[in-house]
DNA sequence: CTGAAAGCGCTTACAG
DNA sequence: CTGAAAGCGCTTACAG
């Protein structure tokens, strides 16, 4: 195959410049129609796309945006395996990227020296943060001077990059609020962990808000933590809730991996859901509509979450743009058969 | 934040040339001792890590690595959605492409020529081919003259390039010989689409092969083709079968999704697996331990096959080895509840 | 063993 | 409106 073709053969073939080739592909200065012409007749002819890597260098900007995926245990895949939340939210990314002419870069995330290397040596242009990570972490990343969006992140960050959320508050409530209707009192708020993770919080913050408007006493031993999401945590909560004599019979739920985990532990000791529990996820996986009893959840768009914040960096590296905004994208409850009235 | 240093003031700090620094940090030629300790406290000091940019120009060689997904309706989403199969293979793509200095890309491919040019622009070291690609990809790709492996291609292109697979002729056995063992003779055999996709004809050869062996006559009725991975094919599939004459009592499935989907369709309808229908799947995907009935399944180890790929990639790239490897990875009979004696 | 110089493929003041 | 030249941060023959 022959090479692909560099500036110079481009203005050669024209008869210009690489300045000026240059010029007319950047839309800069005014070039004359008629030479504009004949250069883009070249690139054409040559099937002309310029080196990325030679624009990065001299540009020092390199149409390169980076996703930093939390680690665990020394690799994404943890996370990913059980948390299907991730995948579709890159895919999101991935296709505004490539439709506004960026590529994307994923990575696990090591410590922060690591992070701002990978960034430095990759001249990448702006970096996207899914989930949660060290505080220092944000502080080092504060020095980059790139666009950074970050994911679910309350409070603490929220001034200092934008930020892509969700109504937590809001989705708390609304599952609450639903068993409520269905008329249960004992509903236990499964979190993963309330302290560190200040999703957890606003949710957790919702369902106190719909007990106390119909007010239903709040009662701190329907809490649990789980402190990370797989099924098998899930799994383990519904083990703690068996156990306990303070005993709901409604549980809402922080995700739908959690949610499915209980649900399995409760089949598995012939524990009907929704007869004996009702239980409410939060996310919509896709697979939580064909768990059986198909699961009763709230809803938020991960797929259009990952545009949006796709857009939102985008945005604020083509403009330079300082200006931090938080976006909140809303959150609906999607009825099925994991809830019941009692 | 103070920038990070060039070569030029490493070099300067050591007080020696960049040519130096160069080839001390590239390990090229013999350079003094006691130079070589200089120009590494330099480094040290300054705490210098080289521009990828920059190498990338010079050298022509990125160590960045593609992983092309393949797109339905442009983006990516929906297979990854479905598809937890997926995710997990990048996570092993990536952990190793780390560890190995390597960085990791992804994009969703669109026609060749969008293809060649997102390598040649980005100066990609190798590509992973995720899934299957129209014939002429493979043909274009093969002129790009970079290392590439394939996952779970067969035949025409395994000569071409490296490929990463699984016995899936095995698995298939595997699948169909658990069904009869537990003496089931009328075992379907759900598969994507057997013309198109080669991995399917061989697991299908697989269940051939069994029936076969045990004196059990192969009825074609019983074979049908979802053209599409999803929980939603599947719950079709389900539908067509409880329609057909040729009842099964077994059914072999060449996707944990599908198989998924069949259970839910049947749930809804108040049969019951696996006492109405026996299932297996193939992958065993997290959520396959999870459903009710949790599901028997041909395991393969993908995030393993993440692993594999990178690293077989990264050899290549890095020895220039010409040489295509076709690797065949084990795969494993995990028996749950969704099957059971006749 | 070490360095000066050219080059990778672009961009961008600057001059005309 | 157009081009020559320097520069982005490296690498690598080549010479010494």
């Amino acid at each position: 195959m022959n090479k692909k073709p560099t500036i110079k053969e481009v203005a050669k073939y024209a008869g210009v410049s690489p300045a000026t080739v240059s010029y007319v592909l950047n839309g800069v200065k005014k070039v004359s129609n008629e030479t504009k012409k004949r250069v883009l007749e070249a690139v054409d002819q040559l099937n002309y796309y310029p080196d990325f890597t030679a624009i990065s260098l001299s540009k020092r900007k390199s149409n390169l945006i980076g996703i930093m995926l939390p680690l665990i245990e020394d690799t994404p895949a943890s996370v990913f395996k059980n948390n299907f939340y991730y995948t579709e939210f890159v895919s999101g990314v991935e296709l505004v990227s490539r439709n506004r002419k960026f590529d994307t870069m994923i990575t696990g995330v090591g410590n922060p020296e690591e992070c701002r290397q990978w960034v430095k040596k990759r001249n990448l242009d702006g970096l996207i943060f899914l989930g949660l990570f060290p505080e220092k972490l944000y502080n080092e990343m504060k020095t980059l001077n790139i666009p950074i969006v970050l994911i679910d992140t309350y409070e603490k960050y929220t001034n200092l990059f934008s930020n892509i959320q969700v109504n937590d508050e809001l989705g708390g409530y609304l599952a609450a609020s639903h068993l409520i209707e269905l008329g249960h009192k004992d509903i236990a708020f499964i979190a993963t962990d309330l302290k560190s993770s200040p999703v957890d919080a606003k949710r957790y913050q919702g369902y106190k808000r719909a007990l106390q408007e119909t007010g239903i006493k709040f009662n701190e031993k329907l809490t649990y933590q789980t402190y990370d999401i797989t099924f098998e945590h899930g799994k383990k909560v519904a083990e703690e809730i068996l156990k306990s004599e303070q005993k709901p019979t409604g549980i809402v739920t922080v995700s739908d991996v959690l949610a499915i985990g209980i649900m399995k532990a409760l089949q598995m000791k012939h524990i009907q859901v929704p007869n004996d529990y009702s239980i409410v996820g939060f996310d919509d996986l896709s697979i939580s509509e064909y768990t059986t009893p198909s699961l009763t959840t709230v809803r938020q768009d991960i797929f259009e979450k990952g545009k949006y914040a796709a857009n939102l960096l985008i945005n604020a590296i083509e403009s330079e743009d300082v200006e931090h905004q938080t976006v909140e994208l809303p959150v609906e409850l999607i009825i099925r058969q994991s809830t019941k009235a009692l």
